[in-house]
DNA sequence: TCTTTTCTGTAGTGATCGTTACAGATAGAG
DNA sequence: CTCTATCTGTAACGATCACTACAGAAAAGA
């Protein structure tokens, strides 16, 4: 059984990776099928051949760091208190976001403005799973006042949409050139608000 | 004097206006001249006799963006205190970000990622812009220690990085079809930090 | 009126876009 | 070996990109 003609000249998984940082660093509409060709180390028609079309090496691409730098914030958000999973998910993503070995800041939020996928559908489902990484804090929240780890009262939605704007912030920082630090000074100061945000405090 | 030849067919001040609503929604890259052409309506040899090329309209778009839209954070910084003028900064922008009569979000912010302008110098002057952003806050807040608006030990460049990181992240959030009441909400949800943040409380 | 100057519409420049037709190469199945 | 299936390189497709040559139109200055 099995791959009956002529055997692939090269390894799809390393293109995908290489296809994956071209998408990162320029944006789908930013990234030409040259861009990806050259630094994939293939020819158009290979290309072709093995993913379909451009918006499916897309999709495949998004898949992946999803499933790599992107897993970040989901592991983060299983640390064992409500604030320790927010402030792993600041200071993992601020790490993440300025690592010299990949571009800077987060694929899909940075391909949410600006490059504007004019495809409707790959666009959807970029918004989709922005919206996904905010339900998943919003659900660690509320995990943590049903735990008795969080008071209440507090207002998990209103926080969830919080740092989640801070950590989208972020990525545009991490692109305009803020250094580790910068985003890590970012992330101290979120974090120093944490108490009045959950309600431990309360404003004089 | 003045004006020999056959007279501009158009209203200058007009179209610039419609090529910056069009370089607003889908940037510099994700804007062709066709779609620059059609929305101010006028041709291409029109637009080259009037503006010279692509990124002079794009200049003139993007300084006619900093008298408008982008004018509502410089004056929300001039609110008597610290606290108003970072919380009208928010709030205005919020406003402005969700406003139906324009595109999402703020044009600067969002001309940073993904959309990549490729031209070196436009890049280098869009940094600029945002970094400019960050010292004005900044240079607000600043002023606010020396008037004992703020209490001295109050960190003002962390401060003045977490806001703009929220206000960036607000324009990510509106492009993604965040609501006014959304932005709203993040904007309280960041001045309740804002005792925490400048040091009127101390965490327990 | 006639010249000069500037703008406008038509039409087209070469370059690049995403994509593919085609033929040769290379494998398994018979 | 032959047939079939898949990949590869060359070379090109039509569409669109930013941009402009050119000629005619419309104004001021003479």
């Amino acid at each position: 059984m099995a791959t009956r003609g002529r055997p692939r000249g090269f390894d799809r998984d390393v293109a995908l990776r290489r296809a994956m940082t071209v998408f990162w660093e320029h944006g789908f509409e930013g990234a030409s099928i040259a861009d990806l060709t050259t630094t994939m180390g293939i020819s158009a028609p290979s290309l072709y051949a093995a993913f379909g079309s451009k918006v499916d090496v897309y999709r495949e691409s998004v898949a992946l760091y999803r499933a790599t730098d992107g897993a970040l914030t989901r592991r983060a958000l299983e640390a064992p208190t409500a604030r320790q999973a927010i402030e792993a998910m600041l200071r993992d993503n601020a790490d993440a976001y300025t690592d010299p070995g990949t571009p800077r800041g987060c694929m899909i939020v940075l391909s949410g403005p600006g490059d504007t996928v004019r495809d409707d559908a790959v666009h959807a489902f970029l918004v989709e799973l922005r919206a996904a990484t905010l339900d998943a804090v919003r659900a660690r929240l509320a995990r943590a006042v049903d735990e008795g780890d969080l008071p209440a009262g507090c207002d998990v939605g209103s926080v969830a949409e919080l740092y989640v704007t801070v950590l989208y912030g972020l990525s545009v920082k991490a692109r305009d050139g803020a250094t580790r630090d910068d985003l890590s000074r970012v992330a101290d100061a979120a974090m120093a608000a944490w108490p009045a945000m959950t309600g431990l405090l309360t404003a004089t």
